[in-house]
DNA sequence: ATGAAAGCGCTAACAT
DNA sequence: ATGTTAGCGCTTTCAT
């Protein structure tokens, strides 16, 4: 098991310097075709492949990224992985995917990796959910995702948040909505106070006047759209449509509105965002902003390894797009104004 | 940024040679207690932290796991994945996981992963459902998650498929089904085949006769459920209940049904495997049998960890229990023949 | 209990 | 174009 061929025994087997070897391995074009081809013999007879520890060893590089999200489960964290992974590899990195949980995990485990020299560069996923912000590794290129550096110097990779939450709201206020509920995420993340703004504008330009008691702050959770959902409808304020910013939420919301008797789409409109898996399978299919979960993720990951390569680069802010998804829980109430949107929409964001 | 400290930095910050440091961070007892303490000194005040890449160089060992699954989007993956990677964490090990779509992918990663060095152990995902099991690493320790080795001589942890497929089972007998379609994974994978061959144990013990037209191959996916009960409605025996095997299935059946214009529970009953979130969102709330799947990634790295660390230890083959979760997508038809058999379970298999 | 020497497998810098 | 010499930062002998 620890019998591996080594780059002398190549050299030896070729009858040339390990040195020589080593320029082959590595694609050196100072090399001899002559002997490169009995190099290759050599490397190939005897199955020799590269130590990469060994390798990381002499150039202080390990060829690993370090992905840090909340959890992995999430589907969204979770397909932002794969998408990460994907890319990493094919530029010759691993990728380490770790959960940390709150902030002290993410503290040390940031700390870890870095100084322990065993990646090169990291992914952090949602830095602003609490404040793990505060222990970016400085020693080390960070890619922030799903949020943009308040102050940090980084790069950064997150959704069209607030012209998603444009889109979506036109949607239903063409729908003739002006009634508009609505759950957000957590309001300490970005990502619930883009979307947040993004309804704001499409508010104002539809002259709907805001109002709080049509607003709820959730966790993304199913069961914090349900709670809202019912919180919201306690208030006189007659809902047409909610907008949930999240397709979890818009579950929970669908099951409420069930339970209490009103008809979704008849009675109330609900649109989600995210486009989860089934959301076409809920009842009824849910109209939500789909994101290219595994596009941010692969994103991210060339980015920081944009950086890692060539440390001249700028930083750079990605802001990627969504797409508005019709299904069945949104609904006409008064006569629509117009229903083109949904073709302009699909166009401008399929590029 | 290179401007790590070594050990011989805190060697010659403590007057030592950097050997003794060395042993004193591997707590080595050979080192007077009045060294020990100078040289934590220097460490602290150093702010020293041992390079790992040069530690796996010099040991040999690279302190790193792999997990290879088909994806890491597929919740039940996801949270393997995140159950592993705790335990693995825990014992000083980090997991690099990758996803390989497909054989040829897998065999040239876990190639890669094991000949490079970088790994000292993999763990890997449901090794059957192509020819990926014939790529498995002969040159470390594996262990097989979610199936049993055939005639590889690996470790392994799954479920205890036939046993939760019984339990599935009984409780629709139980229920007074005798007419039950089943939906099942592809049949290449062992845990499809111990699922329906603990339906088969269930309906022989109930005296129910086997019938082939109520039983469909599906894929896992929502689609395939959806497709596999209209399938199967065709034919001229009336269904009262459906086992599918796992919970997207099971969405697809009942937004099949719900079309077809079958209420369920009322008119069918359906049960699921795998309690995934918003399994209790579903309409009707899914009944179906939960696993506990970061448990399963826990004991997966657990065994992984302890045939590294002491490698005389034993071929360990775990089945994981289930539970019963009983929601409203299941019902009586007949007066059921009793019902205690819901507490029965939940006792038996919540240890 | 401590230190000195050697080497893990490779790459980098300097020869030639 | 190729070889030689030094390390990378640590652990592992083996002395003392």
């Amino acid at each position: 098991m620890r019998s591996s061929v080594t780059l002398r025994d190549v050299a030896r087997e070729a009858g040339v310097s390990h040195q020589t070897v080593s320029r082959v391995i590595n694609g050196s074009t100072h090399v001899d075709p002559e002997t490169r081809k009995r190099v290759q013999e050599a490397v190939d007879s005897l199955g020799y492949k590269p130590n990469q520890i060994a390798r990381s060893m002499a150039q202080g590089r390990s060829h690993t990224l370090a992905c840090l999200s909340p959890n992995l489960t999430d589907f969204t964290f979770a397909a932002i992985i794969e998408g990460a992974e994907q890319t990493a590899r094919q530029h010759g990195y691993f990728l380490l995917s770790s959960s940390a949980h709150d902030a002290e995990t993410f503290a040390s485990l940031a700390e870890e990796l870095v100084i322990s020299r065993r990646i090169e560069g990291m992914l952090v996923m949602n830095p602003y959910i609490d404040d793990r912000y505060r222990y970016l590794p400085s020693q080390c290129p960070v890619v922030m995702v799903g949020a943009h550096p308040r102050k940090e110097a980084c790069n950064s990779v997150s959704l069209d948040d607030e012209g998603a939450a444009v889109t979506a709201t036109r949607h239903l206020i063409n729908l003739g909505h002006r009634s508009i509920a609505i759950i957000t995420g957590p309001l300490v993340e970005d990502c619930s106070q883009d979307r947040l703004q993004g309804c704001r504008m499409a508010f104002q330009t539809a002259n709907i006047p805001w109002d709080d008691r049509l607003l709820y702050e959730g966790d993304w959770s199913a069961s914090s759209g349900y709670d809202g959902i019912l919180k919201i409808l306690e208030s006189p304020v007659k809902v047409t449509a909610v907008l949930a910013q999240n397709d979890r939420m818009a579950i929970g919301v669908m099951r409420a509105l069930r339970e209490a008797g009103y008809r979704v789409p008849e009675d109330i409109s609900v649109i989600g965002f995210d486009d989860m898996p089934l959301a076409s399978y809920f009842d009824p299919p849910l109209t939500t902003m789909r994101q290219d979960l595994e596009a941010i993720g692969r994103e991210a990951a060339r980015l920081l390894i944009d950086t890692l390569e060539s440390p001249t680069a700028g930083l750079e802010h990605v802001r990627m797009p969504t797409q508005l998804i019709v299904r069945a829980s949104t609904h006409k109430t008064e006569p629509a104004i117009q229903e083109e949107e949904v073709i302009v929409q699909l166009s401008a964001n399929s590029k």
